[in-house]
Order: structure tokens, then sequence, then C-alpha cells
RNA sequence: GCGCCCAUAGUUCAAUGGAUAGAACACCAGCCUUCUAAGCUGGCUAUGUAGGUUCGAUUCCUGCUGGGCGUACCA
């Protein structure tokens, strides 16, 4: 148990109370951690305000008021101060302790699947896609610091009415092969273009591109002839272009699954459910009827005989719980999709699973000129956005650093760029719509990467610079006697909260947060403090701290999905 | 129509039912012969509306207004 937790512990044993409802005070006066007496107060009907008081006595009067350099009653709540001695020595020397301080012991939780990224082939990959994966992939981290056993799955739609969109396009224009650009890029290109025609063609009242297309589709799902060996090959140039951007953003999945992949068991289950009369046929097509479960009506099968999304799903689902022994079962899907995944597991649950499934929605990404969508081409791909940001931080890096070697300020830019990308995804709530604005992601000041980064690249700086390897156990903790090395370590203290939190809630912006939060009372304490000038006691007492605050920067990075930059 | 989500400073976001509603951006005024100024300090400005529950409501409940999304062959 970490010092914090075993204060409380303390307090309320010392005062033999059950539950205490702790908090920690925003402003400095009101001391370092704090309760109020209302409930209590209630439960023994007596006056919250004479309990306070009576409660302070008590804590004054006993073996624990050495931990506290000041107990204060004000109205209805009591206010602890810490003494900076007991709070310096025991946070800096669990966080020296443990490679991964303020995380839960590994794999002795739940086994949760999570399934993210879910990039559709021949499709653009842009700013919505990258809002899922950050999320979907931090969450993983948040899940993993909290002792749960987790795989992350990827999932890859290669097989839906898009791609045929797609081909029937790329057949018509040859110019697509001859271009430059990657293929897997161009597919995208050539999917919007798609579109475009074919909404254009629908407003016009013409048909035939759609038929075409309908054509396309059932040729592929026979799976041979031309059509079906374009799909192959277009569908690797997509796959490889996943592939890549998922290199470049440092993540990787336990699995891929692709819709291709599912459809054929996915048929045999539908088969199944018709004969149990779960599914129906209704107006040429097969759907689940869930009107009696408020659900409406979904889908499963066209009247052309074509397989519809909860096909491949039904069958990813049962895979999925056949190939593992889950407790819980993650989607990671924007919210747009909310009915369907309610749909979806009711139709999982009616067909015998019994398991946890969550539907992980997050808003979705639009642009200041409105909704973005790929089918009318407004849109901002992942490399308008990587590219973007990339060139602004270049420029600024060069600036600053006209010594550095130009593979190094490529390096540290490109880490910089995924930084941002990144951390612009997760600093607001999952529930919250980001209107993504390119050049307001693509800042430098405030609450962004970059600070963060910059923080955490002076930490390291002043670290290289104090020169010298001094062991804890001859720190003079009592050195560290500042109200800002006390918000510090009480900060630190609170990163295992930070974590249990954001991991109940599924929320990585509550660690985002924090670790601003951290960042900016170092950035304070660095400005009135002189570290390396100090006196060497006091000067090896700050370098320690500051070891710490490094280490819990870094960690909170890495729950983020963040790599640390020694300089930048 | 029905269902879900959202509404806080000029803007973008915070706030397990608790102390004077916090940040960031923008704007104004300061701080580098000194540890990375991608930084720090100060100033300015906010809970859509009407009720209810509570010792206490930005938070919970109801109505209203405004916006977004979904609602049988897109995913």
């Amino acid at each position: 148990m970490y010092y914090i937790d075993r204060i409380k512990e303390l307090i309320k044993e010392e005062l033999s109370v059950k539950e205490i409802d702790f908090s920690y005070p925003s402003e400095s006066k009101f001391g370092d951690l704090s309760f109020a007496c209302f409930v209590i107060a209630k439960q023994e009907k007596t006056n919250p305000v004479q309990l306070a008081n009576d409660y302070v006595k008590k804590i004054k009067n006993s073996g624990i008021k050495d931990y506290f350099s000041d107990v204060k009653a004000v109205g209805p709540y009591i206010n602890f101060f810490f003494s900076n001695y007991f709070l310096a020595i025991n946070v800096i020397s669990e966080i020296k302790k443990e490679n991964e301080y303020g995380f839960k012991p590994k794999n002795t939780g739940r086994k949760i699947m999570i399934e993210y990224s879910n990039g559709n082939t021949h499709k653009e990959y842009h700013v919505g896609h990258l809002r899922n994966i950050a999320y979907g992939d931090s969450v993983k981290n948040i899940l993993i610091a909290n002792s749960n056993k987790v795989y992350p799955v990827s999932y890859i739609n290669d097989f839906g009415i898009h791609v045929a969109k797609t081909i029937w396009n790329w057949q018509k224009n040859p110019v697509f092969e001859e271009r430059p650009e990657d293929k897997g890029y161009l597919l995208g290109k050539c999917y919007s273009e798609a579109s475009r025609k074919l909404n254009k063609e629908k407003e016009e009242g013409i048909e035939t591109g759609k038929e075409e297309v309908s054509s396309i589709m059932t040729s592929i799902e026979k799976r041979s002839g031309g059509d079906y060996e374009l799909w192959k090959k277009t569908r690797d140039w997509s796959v490889n272009y996943f592939n890549n951007i998922y290199k470049e953003l440092n993540i990787s999945f336990k699995e891929t699954y692709f819709e291709s992949e599912m459809i054929e068991k996915g048929l045999k289950i539908v088969d199944d459910l018709v004969e149990k009369n779960i599914l129906t046929k209704s107006k040429g097509a097969i759907i689940a009827d869930l009107e009696k479960y408020d659900l409406g009506v979904l889908p499963v099968i066209r009247s052309d005989k074509t397989a519809l999304y909860p096909v491949a799903d039904l069958a990813l689902a049962s895979k999925k719980f056949e190939e593992y022994d889950l407790d819980e079962s993650i989607y990671v899907v924007d919210v747009r999709q909310s009915l369907y995944f309610k749909q979806l597991f009711k139709l999982i649950e009616l067909s015998g699973y019994d398991k946890k499934l969550t539907h992980l929605s997050y808003d979705f990404v639009t642009l200041p000129e409105g909704m973005m969508a790929s089918r009318t081409g407004n849109v901002i791909t992942y490399e308008d956005l990587k590219n973007n940001i990339y060139s602004k931080i270049y420029n600024e890096t060069k600036k600053r650093h006209d010594n550095w070697s130009e593979k190094k300020i490529e390096k540290v830019s490109m880490s910089l760029t995924i930084s941002i990308i990144k951390f612009e995804m997760l600093k607001v709530g999952a529930e919250k719509t980001i209107t993504f604005d390119i050049d307001e992601a693509a800042r430098f000041e405030g609450f962004t990467a970059c600070y963060l980064q910059y923080t955490y690249a002076r930490a390291s700086s002043l670290i290289r610079k104090s020169g010298f390897k001094i062991k804890l156990i001859k720190t003079d903790f009592e050195s560290l006697k500042t109200d800002k090395e006390k918000e510090l370590l009480v900060k630190m203290a609170r990163f295992k909260e930070a974590i249990e939190i954001a991991a109940k809630r599924y929320n990585p912006s509550e660690l985002a947060k924090y670790v601003f939060e951290l960042a900016q009372i170092f950035n304070d304490y660095y400005h009135e403090t002189n570290i390396l000038k100090a006196d060497t006691r006091v000067k090896e007492a700050r370098i320690q701290l500051i070891k710490s605050l490094s280490k819990v920067l870094s960690l909170g990075f890495s729950l983020l999905g963040i790599e640390t930059l020694e300089e930048m």
C-alpha cells in the first residue's frame, strides 16, 4: 500500500470511522488532504462543525500527529497538512522501487478483449480512425495497468459494399494504376470519387452505376473471376497501408480479423438462427425482429442475398469466444453505431452466449466546415494531418537546434508529431464531439503534447547535467522544504488514483489531465527554484525529486501511448 | 414521431452532490548575462431556461429551448 493510502487508513483507524470520503483541496490554504464531516455528523446525529473540531483534537493527541505539519478544522471540514519529510522519503522511495509505479500487478484481473482501429480497406484512413485507434490503444494500456489480461485486436472490414464501389471506379479509371502515390492511399481517393459519382447518378435518377456495383459485390462474394482477383490485389494494398500506419503510431495487435474470413461461418450461423426462428424472412431480406426488446429491426441479409455487417459480426463474436477465454469483450466504435451494437449484443445473447459485451463509444470527429464523411470527400486524412503537423514541428526544431544532425531533427519531429496526434485525440472526454481544427492541433503551447514533452525534456536535461549518481539512502529528504516540492510529491502520490479513475471510466482523458497538471506544477517549480545551483545536499534531494517526476511523467505518457523524448 | 448524446469565459475543454466553478487558446501587461522562453507571472471574462430533490446542485429528476446523431437492406 502506498504512503497516502496508509495515511488515510491511519486516520480512519484513529477516528474509528469505517468510510471516509477524502478529497484533495483545490487550494493550498485548505491543506493537502481533507474530508467533510456532513455525512458522519448526520449518522451520529451531531453537528458537523463540532465533530470536525473533536476529530482534530483526537488526531493532535494521537501517535499519527507527526505525519502532519498541521491539522485544522475549518467549519465542517478537516484539513490535513502533510509533513514534507515523511511525504518525500516515502513517495520518492516508492517511485524508485517499482518499475511500473502506480500500476497494479499484471495479469491478475479479468480477461478482456478489446477491438479497435477497425479500418475499412479501399477507403481513406482519416482523423476519425485516429481517434478510434488512439482511444482504443490507450484504454488497452490503462486496463493492463489495472491488472487485467488484455487482448488488443483489430477487425478489418475488407468485404462491404464500399469495396465494390472502389473497385467499380478503379476499373473505370485505368489511370489510377499509373499514379505514383501509395496504392493504399490511392484506393481511398478512388473510393470518395466513386461515392460522389454514385450520389450524383442517384440525384439524376440513374441506376446503372448502382447496378454495376451490386454486380461486382455479388461477383466478389463468389470468390472467383476478375473482380475477385482485383479485390485480392487491392485488399493487400490497403492492409499493407494500414500496417505502415500502425507501425508509425507504434500500435500492434494480438490478432487481426478480416470480415472476408468471417462471412462463410457467419452464413452458417444465420442459417442456424433462421431455423431457430431468431432470424426471420421479410420483404425478401433476412432480418432480426427485435421490436419486443424495443430495439427495432436489424437487417442481416439483403434481398439480393448479399451479406450485411451482422453476418460477419456474429461469426467474429463466436470466434473470439471460442479462441479466448474472455470475461469481457469490448468494441471501440463510434457513437453512431450505438443502436446497432445494442441489436448485435441482443442477437449474440439470443444465440446462446452469456458474456459481458461492451460497446465503448466515442463521439465523432467533425470539421469546422461540417460533418466529415469519406463519401463526400470532406475528410482530413492521416497523411494530411501528419504532414501538416510534421512540417511545423520540423521547422521549429530546426530553428532551435541548428547544430543537430538532419537525422536527429527528423526523428524528434516525427516522434513529436505522433505524440501530438494521439494527445489531441485523448485529451477530451469520449462523449465530446471533436471539431477538428488542423491548425489548433499543431499548436505547441498550452494543453498539448509539446508542452508535456518539453517538460519531460527539461527534467531529463537537469538529470543529465546534475552529473552525479546519488544513492537514495544518502539523500537528505529534510531539504525538500518548499510548498511547490510538497505539491509535486502529493501529485505524484496520486498517480495511482488517476489510473484507477481512468480505468473505471474507460477514460484516457483523466490521465491526459493528470500528466498536464503534474507538468504545470513542475514548470512552476522549475522557474522559482534553483536546482543545479543549490547547495550540494539540497541539489541532491531536488534531483531525486525530479527523477521521480520524470518517471511518473514517462509512465503517464506510456498509458496514453506516447513515447518520451530526452531532448527537443 | 420515437430513442440516444450535448449545452459552462470570446473560443476549445475541466470540475466521485461539497470550500471562492478550474485550465488552455485568444487579448492586454511583465519576465531570458542564470538549469531548454515549445517556459513562467499578473490581468480580463462563464454554469441555455423554468421548476423539483438536498444542509448543499455545473453535477441527480421533470418540463422547455437550441444543436448533433440514430431510427430495415450504409457501416
